[in-house]
RNA sequence: CGGGGCGUGGCGCAGCUCGGUAGCGCGCCUGCUUUGGGAGCAGGAGGUCCCCGGUUCGAAUCCGGGCGCCCCGACCA
């Protein structure tokens, strides 16, 4: 930590920045266990509130939450062919309970494909039965050799998606639209933009058929794959006997459909909007969006202050903002601001005897565009009208902030591997748009050389107005353009 | 799994080379003065120096063994 005041720069150290910044804004913190993390109330308040937007966002589109257990049977996890080696690796396994040893290990899931199916199996019969869309949040664990805060931790939150249909078709729709549902949740909450696209083979989920990805770009010039949505095809309903009558009274497998996001957007956030004084929060995710500082010298002053301070929060609170006084008395105002600015509060209301006397407060933003003043000094009833507009402009211009920095490290038209190489180990790193024939030797070879992976063929939203001619990896002619970028 | 670093008060660290009363900054407690960008003064509390063993009159310091954590790399949906 470069003292107990301030953060490492980004410039100097962008990872030990993340690090020291996760702790000092008190968003998580190590526990006992190597690998698995606490998460504090200040990062489980930003996690509650992607929950509740995203939760919405599922309802919306119809799907209903559900709980499955913790355990899994060793066995479940060994149906399925491409599944067991993806995760065999990293799973942890309870072999003793009740002081002896279990018939069969059973494992904790890593991710819970396998129970759902064998119970949707059980409850579907006919295609009358289907659609289902069920979806829950539980945690999940995969043993990780090198952990990181939020990115990568044994245990982790997520929600899973689930859903089985009577068609290929419906499920491939079902899997484009949670992933567009990702997209948009990103973008309009996180103000994190992403490029969507199909993974590789060699990247795609383990027992997929098809996995569709959103990749976020960090400042640092690396990738942040954020959320994935897999057509499952008709891998595990096989394995499982998930089938169903369809409308001519044939017995046919249901298609599947998985998508999930987890708490590691958190950390996609923090390496998206932060800077070196500390975390910025995106207003819509803000656990508080408004810190009202009182400053004063003389008592009288102090509960004049303070009780003004209370109207601003209850005023603020009718207006639907979400704000907190800080009263606390042993700290003077110069600290407060530093602490609430470090955990990213997006707004600030300093309020002291002269704005009483002149019916202001001041207003800060955590962050002001280049040469714009950082200090408003406001009527008071103007600026508390203001606030959900503010914010709402705030959270427009994250996001605008975070598609220019993410465009001014996407590299178009690349044509060698030479030039992919200098471009992802330049400092600012990036997206690098080439051709491909689809050959996954070319792939491989890239990956080993350039350290880059293939993150995605991007779908045609982000797809450039020419297209490739040339495959990167020699003279076969393109097939498709895909992006390359060294990844979280 | 390989390489590096680190374990000393709540946090960050010095002390270790060359053994001899365990220190500094921040934080914490009390009081007074302060408060518009990280407050000042005075007083105070808080330690199995990661663990085990050895050497020694004496070990945070030297020797042997162990454990843990962090970072980098490899690996990884």
């Amino acid at each position: 930590m470069a003292d107990d005041r301030t953060l490492t720069p980004r410039a100097e150290d962008f990872s030990a920045w993340y690090n020291e910044l996760v702790l000092r804004a008190e968003l998580a913190d190590h526990s006992p266990v190597r690998g698995s993390m606490v998460i504090r109330p200040w990062g489980y308040g930003i996690w509650e509130n992607m929950q509740r937007a995203l939760d919405d966002m599922f309802k919306a589109t119809g799907h209903e939450n559900a709980y499955f257990p913790l355990l899994i049977p060793m066995s479940f996890i060994e149906r399925e062919k491409e599944h067991v080696e993806g995760f065999k690796p990293e799973l942890a396994v309870v072999t003793h309970a009740g002081g002896k040893e279990l018939e069969e290990p059973l494992v904790i899931r890593p991710t819970s494909e396998t129970v759902i199916y064998s119970m949707f199996a059980k409850w579907v019969q006919s295609y009358r039965d289907l659609p289902i869309l069920m979806n829950q949040w539980a945690n999940v664990m995969r043993w990780e050799l090198r952990t990181r805060l939020f990115l990568r931790t044994s245990e982790f939150l997520w929600q899973e998606g689930h859903t089985a249909h009577a068609s290929e078709p419906e499920a491939e729709e079902e899997t484009r639209r949670m992933l567009e549902v990702y997209r948009q949740f990103m973008q309009d909450w996180i103000a994190m933009p992403v490029v969507t696209g199909l993974k590789s083979e060699s990247e795609k989920f383990a027992g997929a058929l098809r996995t569709y990805t959103c990749e976020a770009m960090m400042q640092d010039g690396k990738a942040l794959q954020a959320g994935t949505s897999h057509n499952l095809g008709q891998n595990f309903s096989k394995q499982f006997e998930l089938t169903f009558q369809n409308e001519e009274g044939v017995e046919a497998f249901a298609w599947n459909t998985s998508w999930g996001v987890s708490t590691r957007l958190v950390g996609g956030l923090v390496m998206t909007h932060g800077d070196d004084d500390g975390l910025v929060l995106p207003p819509r995710l803000a656990p508080v969006q408004v810190v009202v500082v009182p400053i004063f010298r003389k008592e009288e002053e102090r509960t004049a202050v303070v009780e003004r301070a209370h109207q601003i929060r209850s005023r603020l609170q009718e207006a639907g903002v979400r704000v907190r006084v800080d009263d606390r008395d042993h700290l003077n105002p110069g600290a407060k601001f530093w602490e609430w600015e470090r955990k990213g509060v997006p707004l600030r209301i300093e309020i002291g005897p002269r704005d009483l006397a002149k019916n202001q407060v001041v207003l800060v933003r955590r962050v002001t565009p280049e040469g714009a003043d950082r200090k408003a000094f406001l009527d008071e009833n103007e600026a508390l009208a203001s606030i959900p507009g503010r914010l709402e402009e705030f959270q427009r211009y994250l996001l605008e902030r975070a598609v220019e920095s993410r465009e001014a490290r996407s590299h178009r038209g690349v044509n060698s591997i030479e030039e992919l190489q200098a471009l992802v180990d330049a400092p600012g790193g990036g997206f690098v748009y080439t051709g491909w024939s689809g050959d996954p030797e070319v792939e491989r070879r890239i990956q080993e050389t350039t350290k880059a992976t293939l993150r995605c063929i991007p779908d045609p939203a982000f797809r450039s107005e020419t297209p490739p001619e040339r495959c990167i990896g020699g003279d076969a002619p393109s097939k498709m353009e895909v992006v390359w970028a060294k990844a979280y």
